[in-house]
This record gives C-alpha cells, structure tokens and sequence, in this order.
DNA sequence: TAAAGAAGTGAATCATGATTCACTTCTTTA
DNA sequence: TAAAGAAGTGAATCATGATTCACTTCTTTA
C-alpha cells in the first residue's frame, strides 16, 4: 500500500471540517442563513468551492449541521436550567430566561435560529428542536402537575404554548437593542402565570 | 378613439383576476405555498402564464396577494371574538378557541399561514399580521389590567406571547386529525392563566 | 525518488422556476 | 369592415446558486 490516512491527516481533515463549520456559523450570525452560500463559506474558510464538498455532501448536510450545533447549545443551557435543584417554578422561569438572555446576546443568531426563512431542510430541523424544547418543558410540567405545586392542565399542550410564547414575544424585542432586561422579567412572570403555579414555596 | 374599456371589459378583468387569486389559493389549500408556481396558477385557472403576468407584476406580487386576504379573514374573525359584548377574560379565550377551530377547519391553510418555510417577501407580511394580532390582543389585555380583571403584566408582551403559544401549540395537534376538542379546551386555559385573571364575573 | 491515493480547485454545467416577448386573438369604435 | 388597443399565449430566456469534474497539488509508503 502506497498511502494511508496517517493521525496527522485525520486530525488536519477534523480541523478543516470544524473550520468550515465555524467560517459557516460566523456567516450566519451575521447575515442569516441567507447570508450562508457555499461560496461564502468556501471563500471565508479560506479553499476552493469544490472542497466543501469534500466534507459535506450538499449544501443541506452543510446549513443542517450549522442550525443542529447552535441550537444543541442552546437546548442545552436550557436544560440545564431545568434540571437544577430549584422549584418546578423557578426551574421554568430560569429556563424561560436562560433562553431569552442567550437570544438578547446574539439576536441575529436567535432571529436565524427562531425566524429566518429558511430551506425545507434546516425548517425540519427547526421543528424538531421545537420538539425538543417542548419535551424538556413537558417533563417539567408533568413533574409541577403530578407533585401539585401546578393546576391540572395539559403537559403537552401547554409545554408547546411556552416554547411559541417565549420566541414569539423575543421577535419584537430583539429588533431593538433597548430594555432587555424589562423583557426578560415580563416573559418569566408570563411563563408563571401560564403555568398555574399554586403554591410558592 | 378606436378602443376604449368598456364596463363588460372591466368586469371580466376583475372576474379574471379573482379566478387567479381563486386558484392560487386552492392550491395553497392543497399543498401550502410550496404548491403556488405560476405555471400551476396558469393551468389551474385555465389560462397562459403569460396572462398572470398580465394581472401581477410577479410572483411575489401574488403570493402576498393569496397570504394577505386568506390571513385577514382569520383576523377579522379574532376580531370579532374580540370585540364581542362580554368580560374581556371570555374575550380572549373564546378568541383562541376561534382561532384554532378555524385552523382545524382548513389544517393545511393554517399551517402555510402559520408556519410554511415561505419566500421572504410572504414572510414579511406573516410578520406583519402577527404584530396585527398582538395589536388586538394587546388592545383588550391593555383593557383588563387598567380594569383590575387582569393581574398587572406588560400587555405587549403577553399579547406577542399569547400569539406565539396559540400558533405553537397547534403545530402538533394539526397534523393529526384527533381530539381537536381537547386541545381547545387546554389552550383556553393556557391562555387564560396566561393572561392572570383575578375576578372571574 | 516514484507511484498510489487522496485532498484541493474553480470554471463550466445544471436545476428550478420566474420572467419575457414576439406573436395571435379578441373587443371596441368609427 | 378596418384599424386601434388590449388581452392572451407559451416557447425561449434569465437568474441564482448549487453541484460536478477534469485537472493540479499534496501526502504517504515502498
């Protein structure tokens, strides 16, 4: 054999496939992912057109991989603040803030993971992370609903109306760069109160 | 003068153009605004691409055209829910319940209206006609508060907040053909706790 | 150093619909 | 009935990016 994928060169490969990933991801907290063309990304990362499919089959693979990463994150911080060792009710309304702040700190990357118009791939992806999130607020929910600390509702149904509630009303907001913090206080104290919190422990 | 429009003339015009918008709106019916080509509002309505561009300057033109009026006839029906002769507690959930009862009604139109990956310019109106929502919304909470029915709340944020959970929560239940009646019931409420009724007369 | 096996390249091609335009047909009026 | 003024037509063209591919360059091994 005349040639073999040395670690040397796997690692080089790993680095140009994250480089192409960060150069696609700074496009997009700029423009949208509007702003994310393979020309873009290939000229940012610094390589020819033709290499970015070296590393990601078609320009889906690629838009895809970028909205599932910042959202993870996102999802993540989230999840976080759910699982910490408060109240149902704080537990909720950190995570509603957690969310927004986040979103406050890079509004165009929320509005792109939020809003933005976007190809029917990444689109699916939105849906299923909305799916995502609503999952993690359901368990919540259910946990609020089943130790009696919430009023009897529909886990499901109400955990969907929040994750709606909590990008709908950051979409005005993040427009502006003003009172933020006014923001933030208004949707945790409407998460609250859509969650019927009986006792305040 | 050899020609002249004559009202017969004029008549067809508007008869054609409204046979146009006829079709390009069962086809969004049909199959969201994925389904609206020309080519298709051409065949459909009986005529040659060329004679739609005799009545829209372009694509964009049209598909606005079908978003706007399908979008304004649920919002006049909100309208009216809200500005019905009764506590503005029952204003608001009785406005929910109209709204998803017409999405179930017609669940492939709502979710173009609601949630479609559209072209940017449709895009543009869908978020007009959000903030036309909130407006009304935000008119009758602004009303409960200052009447002491509603627990003190930023009204613009709630109403952005209860625009995003009812469009949200419908995005599941609407793909399934079930138990429509549960999740009005469920959104009501949400919307009510949501919404922090303090007298309930 | 030579040959194999990739990775890198970007001009050329493709794909998908929108849009145009030279032409045909219809309507109106004198 | 003839000429003007539209409306109607659809094959051909355009626009926008994605995608391909013949070729070049780099890396590895014997």
């Amino acid at each position: 054999m005349a040639y073999r994928e040395t670690p040397m060169v796997k690692q080089r490969k790993l680095a140009q496939k994250s480089g192409l990933l960060r150069a696609a991801e700074s496009l997009v907290r700029e423009g949208g992912f509007a702003a994310l063309t393979i020309q873009a990304v290939a000229s940012k990362a610094g390589v020819g057109v033709g290499t970015v499919y070296r590393y990601f089959n078609n320009k889906d693979e690629l838009s895809t991989e970028v909205f599932r990463r910042a959202t993870i994150r996102e999802l993540e911080a989230v999840k976080l603040a759910l699982s910490a060792e408060l109240s149902v009710a704080v537990r909720l309304a950190d995570a509603a803030e957690v969310f927004a702040q986040r979103a406050f700190a890079a509004p165009k990357l929320a509005w792109a993971l939020i809003a933005e118009p976007v190809d029917p791939a990444v689109d699916l992806a939105r849906l299923e992370y909305r799916k995502a999130y609503s999952a993690l607020f359901e368990a919540v929910i259910a946990e609020g609903v089943d130790s009696g600390v919430l009023v009897s509702q529909t886990p499901s149904l109400s955990a969907a109306a929040l994750v709606g509630a909590m990008a709908e009303s950051l979409l005005g907001p993040l427009d502006h760069p003003s009172c933020d913090s006014l923001t933030i206080v208004a949707l945790r104290e409407f998460c609250l109160r859509a969650v019927g919190v009986l006792y305040k422990p």
